[in-house]
DNA sequence: CAAATAATAGGACAACTGTCCTAAAAAATC
DNA sequence: GATTTTTTAGGACAGTTGTCCTATTATTTG
């Protein structure tokens, strides 16, 4: 059992708290209150929101990789590992109706600030993207790439609209249209 | 020629910098300077910067119903309406790419911010919806509904990772698969 | 022209932001 | 147990935010 030390914690509030409420509208004081630490203390750990910020990409990064290698390893057929990204809107669906896509709109976000971590926070979606190719690729596409990009599209616009209406039947409705669409490469 | 009021182009200004930048991202002094008028006398016109949003929504209502409307009077055949609609992608190509979509960003920081004026953004989606529901129920569909929100959430998504991948090529491909999906209907 | 209304400018206000400093407490090391 | 390093708390700092007040200038109305 090993140690969770203070800086990751602050790293998984901030997580948080970003996702829920976004990038500029979370501050250090709300994300000290929630860690349970002074906000002076807070400097000790990061010197600024953006090093933060880059923090917590990095964490996404590596949840997201290990999701991925998961769904790699747990032996399904090539189609079926798709179906484990489609599966996502189900599963995270509360969380999606009521603060969207985690990397979505974080991305949205950081490009109108015109922040200078916008590109490494979309590493999220290349992880994706790349992953889906490669299962596309495995099903013999020459179009893979162009596939994993239209897999990721769809899925962006369900959660985009899925947070606006906060529609549950809407996710269902699309996961049954995407994975009929996905039988054609079966 | 009418005069052009200064809380018009207030709210002209506003509705632009709120796209561009964001509404929480974007201040009253930042505005007041596009316009040229003092921040005091901002106050004249708006007591709040909710009124302001508001008004700015009531904005993007207007020029939006003005769009369908004008759509619909073009005498084209239905299908070609509904090709109105996916060329947006096109035609606001740069834009997107730097900024997203105004109606997906929007309600999507709104909901961050767990905004009393959410509700209200999401209207414009509900237009967009109410008219291609129309246009699909013109073609006797039944599942005018869901064939409405697929496509929305099409373009949301196509706007979303042209906003995050700033890629060209992307829309054009995804633009002609909408279209060839559209064939089906004719 | 005079009176009333509309519009503007400039600044005050408290609250909050990210950042940073310093002194004290806790922990680890020798 | 003494010393060094790590971690913490509290507060200061200048800058910005949305909001609001008041005095002055334009414009319209009678």
């Amino acid at each position: 059992m090993t140690k969770i030390t203070t800086g990751v914690r602050i790293v998984e509030k901030a997580d948080i708290l970003f996702y829920q409420q976004g990038f500029e509208h979370t501050s250090f004081a709300q994300i000290a209150a929630v860690v349970r630490i002074s906000r002076g203390n807070f400097y000790y750990h990061f010197k600024t929101k953006d090093e933060l910020l880059d923090a917590v990409i990095r964490l996404r990064l590596s949840n997201t990789q290990q999701m991925l290698d998961d769904w790699e390893a747990e032996g399904n057929e090539t189609i079926d590992r798709i179906r484990c990204f489609v599966r996502i809107l189900v599963s995270n669906q509360r969380d999606i109706q009521h603060f969207g896509c985690p990397v979505g709109t974080l991305t949205a976000e950081l490009s109108k600030l015109n922040h200078p971590l916008e590109k490494h926070a979309n590493k999220v979606f290349t992880l994706f993207h790349g992953w889906l190719k490669h299962q596309f690729l495995s099903l013999g596409r020459d179009d893979a790439d162009q596939l994993a990009m239209h897999l990721i599209a769809l899925s962006q616009g369900v959660a985009t609209l899925a947070n606006a209406f906060k529609d549950e039947k809407f996710i269902r409705n699309e996961e049954k249209r995407i994975n009929e669409w996905l039988d054609e490469f079966a």
